[in-house]
DNA sequence: CGTATGTCAGCTGTACTGACATGT
DNA sequence: CACATGTCAGTACAGCTGACATAC
């Protein structure tokens, strides 16, 4: 039987997670979809990768990185070639349009949220806000 | 330009959203679709509704509440009565076994998130957890 | 051969919009 | 009539599993 505090959090955490997930959706944001602007971000931010590697990273299985990073390829945001070292291993990497977009996209999707933070949050309530998403990233990590 | 702590702390939270929202998913929990149990559950805290009461209460729009609703219907968890007061309206129960299912449901679902918080966590940071999830409740306060 | 990478096809869950019947 | 409630049909997104080709 877990710490009742434990179990009032898990609670809270969840309705918090619906209601905030629903709210977040309706936020226009470019023509990205959230994955694909996810994905955007991250190689602009690690550079070169591969949908196995993307996959990992998002938390999803490869199979659901190919649909995102075909779509994202429709767009001409990525630019594909082959691992001269590893023929099975695609190199992604973004396109100048791509890296053009990631900027642009990331200024306008957070713009919504940080200014709502900004709006509604005293500092001292965003330090307790920000030490407690940096708790709760345990929670994403592998097994133990 | 927002404080650059709450420019940081959207961009936390974004993340955390995506990853733990993947892990909430990998979850078992009974039969029960995720919306369907939130409806299940808010059925048996807040007692008879309406479809339109429940779309709004969940944050979706009332055709997407009705696909959620059949599929309770379905399950024979739910009864719907015409109102008597307004034939537009139907009043919504919770049937003897949508009530037994509440409960269980309840239990399962968050078993799994209230253990590894217990796990990972000490006290003094589920504190800092609790306190940031009621600050964050605000977020989702209509207008102000 | 077994393992790893990546793709395609098909399914599910969830929400959306538009059109519409019905009741106030 | 306008308005509110609720439904059905069609669509989009994002994940999943299974089957498979290809390269190591």
């Amino acid at each position: 039987m877990p710490d009742p505090a434990a179990s009032q959090a898990a609670d809270d955490l969840v309705a918090l997670f619906r209601r905030l997930r629903a709210r977040l959706r309706r936020v226009p944001s470019g023509s990205l979809t959230p994955s694909q602007a996810a994905v955007l971000l991250r190689l602009h931010r690690d550079g070169a990768s591969s949908t196995t590697v993307l996959a990992l990273a998002e938390g999803v299985r490869s199979q659901s990185m190919t649909a995102t990073l075909n779509a994202l390829g429709d767009l001409g945001l990525i630019e594909r070639a082959a691992d001269p070292e590893d023929g099975r291993r695609q190199l992604i990497t973004l396109s100048p349009a791509g890296r053009a977009r990631a900027l642009a996209d990331r200024q306008e999707r957070h713009a919504w949220l940080a200014a709502e933070l900004d709006r509604r949050f005293t500092p001292a309530e965003l330090a307790t806000i920000a030490e407690a998403l940096t708790l709760l990233t345990r929670l994403d990590d592998p097994g133990r």
